[in-house]
DNA sequence: ATCCCGAGGG
DNA sequence: CCCTCTGGAT
């Protein structure tokens, strides 16, 4: 079989977006929030956890401390027992009392809504910082979780599929110069959707998925029992 | 045993 | 590049 061209390749992803769009019509920001420094709270507790969890400890969380000074101001141990069930509750909680401590000093209390100040706090790095630009200030941002970097892989949305660490922004880079701006975000959340509804890591479910006749990897898998990879 | 909307440090 | 941090669900 011959390589696909760049171009057939860029044709197929717009085609494979128009469906995904179909799928996933509205999608919207999983996490739970209703400023956006509760979203960057949100997303930084989110590190190797699901979405739905983060969701059942926040609302304890942001009653308790509503405030970037308030959170500063806690005491670690009430903010490690209360994000605890996450995981890396150590970790996560000394990078949000630093970001809040950032945020209060620096940032006068206000998130700030450039990639550079973002990435600039503790424990926010590139992924956590595209979350917040694009689902709390509206501005363009692709974030790369585990889910993109999985889909878009066996989507071949990107060149380095067959790399076994992809870097997370040059799939970021590859994929947001075939996409206008404005649909960064939704596009996010839409591989993201297909990863965690159908094309799951372990086992994909290639034969419910609409994406399947074009699909690189669904082709590659057919006819075999798609039992790992 | 593997995976989940990662980031920082060596 | 590698490693570590962590707990809960499947």
């Amino acid at each position: 079989m011959p390589r696909e061209s760049r171009g057939a390749r860029i044709g197929r992803m717009h085609d494979e977006y128009a469906i995904l769009c179909s799928m996933f019509p509205a999608p919207r920001c999983a996490l739970d929030f209703t400023t956006p420094f509760e979203l960057l709270v949100a997303t930084m507790l989110s590190a190797q956890t699901t979405d739905r969890r983060v969701n059942t400890v926040t609302p304890l969380l942001f009653s308790r401390f509503p405030s970037a000074q308030d959170l500063w101001r806690a005491k670690p141990e009430d903010v490690e027992d209360i994000i605890h069930p996450l995981g890396f509750y150590h970790t996560k909680a000394r990078n949000l009392q630093a970001m809040a401590g950032i945020m209060t000093t620096r940032f006068h209390g206000v998130v700030p809504d450039s990639m550079a100040d973002l990435t600039s706090l503790p424990g926010v790095g590139r992924k956590t910082a595209n979350v917040v630009l694009g689902n709390a200030f509206g501005i363009p941002g692709f974030p790369v979780d585990t889910h993109v970097t999985r889909v878009t892989g066996r989507l071949r949305w990107r060149t380095d599929w067959k790399s076994a660490s992809p870097d997370p922004v040059s799939i970021e880079k590859e994929i947001t110069e075939v996409f206008p701006p404005e649909e960064w975000t939704n596009l996010s959340h839409r591989l993201i959707l297909l990863g965690r509804e159908l094309c799951h890591a372990r086992t994909p479910s290639c034969g419910e998925c609409p994406l399947a006749s074009t699909c690189p990897y669904a082709a590659a898998t057919r006819g075999k029992i798609p039992a790992r990879a």
